[in-house]
DNA sequence: ATGGTCGCGCAGCGA
């Protein structure tokens, strides 16, 4: 059974598994080594009655599903707890035509996972979504969140914060993920109070969490970093331990993302 | 770093 477990240390992951019906074996497989507290999942590709809550259980966790089918669906596992689950965004905008963010208190964390959408290309419609998605996650923490709060938002961002999130910057001017107005999209969370956590505790350059299943690309280790953990203060002040988990990338039928976690010895000293 | 690959679903699009 799930314990309620609300402070000591805390695994928290985030993965893009690119459609969960295809990833399920490896997704257990991966929390059965792992044994990460919280999961948020991206790109389930699932129907809300498709997701399969039941194998989770039967891991120990708990789980809510945000999906709408062949796209997209967004979810959170916990071990630790999972209440006051919630679709969307939380300001008072029309709901989003996508499933692309849900929200659960796992333990003493409030937890967002969300699936940024990619943009396609600067000049697209998609890439006016994209924005408008980031202004309305931006939104959302000052509607409904308090920087002071323990908050996690992971994820699936499709944008590399910076250039040394990017193999090559050169050959992506221009291109989406890197534009200036995808980072002070970014940089507008940051303003709010979202840290980037990992990057925190792992400033060298090189650290990728995607690469394109084409032309070799994880091997050659020609990748980005935009699968992001951003969490507030309180989060950021007491994370212990970050990795990206090569090793979940390679092999028969990975994803195209790795899992990522951050470890959080939250001080219950400071517990409400 | 163009795509040479995936997943979805059964053609061709999206990532």
């Amino acid at each position: 059974m799930p314990t309620a477990a609300t402070v000591g240390p805390v695994r928290i992951a985030t993965w893009n598994v690119n459609s969960l019906k295809a990833r399920l074996a490896r997704v257990e497989e991966w929390i059965g080594y792992a044994e990460p507290d919280v999961v948020c999942l991206q790109e389930t590709k699932l129907a809300d009655t498709a997701f399969p809550s039941l194998t989770f259980a039967a891991l120990g966790y708990e789980s809510v599903h945000h999906g709408e089918g062949r796209w997209n669906g967004v979810a959170i596992l916990s071990r630790i707890g999972l209440s006051d689950a919630h679709a969307g965004f939380l300001d008072d905008g029309e709901p989003d035509r996508e499933a692309r963010l849900v929200w659960a208190t796992c333990g003493d964390l409030r937890v967002a996972s969300v699936y940024v959408p990619n943009g396609r290309a600067v000049d697209h419609d998609h890439y006016r979504y994209k924005l408008d998605f980031l202004d309305r996650l931006r939104a959302s923490l000052e509607h409904g969140c308090s920087p002071s709060d323990r908050i996690v938002v992971c994820g699936d961002f499709n944008i590399a914060p910076a250039d040394d999130d990017v193999y090559d910057p050169a050959a992506f001017v221009g291109s989406t993920h890197v534009s200036d107005e995808e980072r002070a999209g970014l940089a507008r969370l940051s303003e709010w109070g979202l840290v980037d956590v990992f990057r925190r505790l792992r400033p060298e350059p090189c650290l990728y969490s995607w690469w394109d299943y084409r032309a070799g690309n994880f091997h050659k280790h020609l990748g980005m970093r935009i699968d992001l953990v951003l969490g507030t203060p309180p989060v950021a002040a007491a994370a212990t331990f970050a990795l990206i988990d090569r090793q979940a990338r390679k092999g028969t039928g990975p994803s195209d993302h790795a899992p990522l976690f951050v470890d959080v010895d939250l001080d219950p000293a400071i517990v409400p």
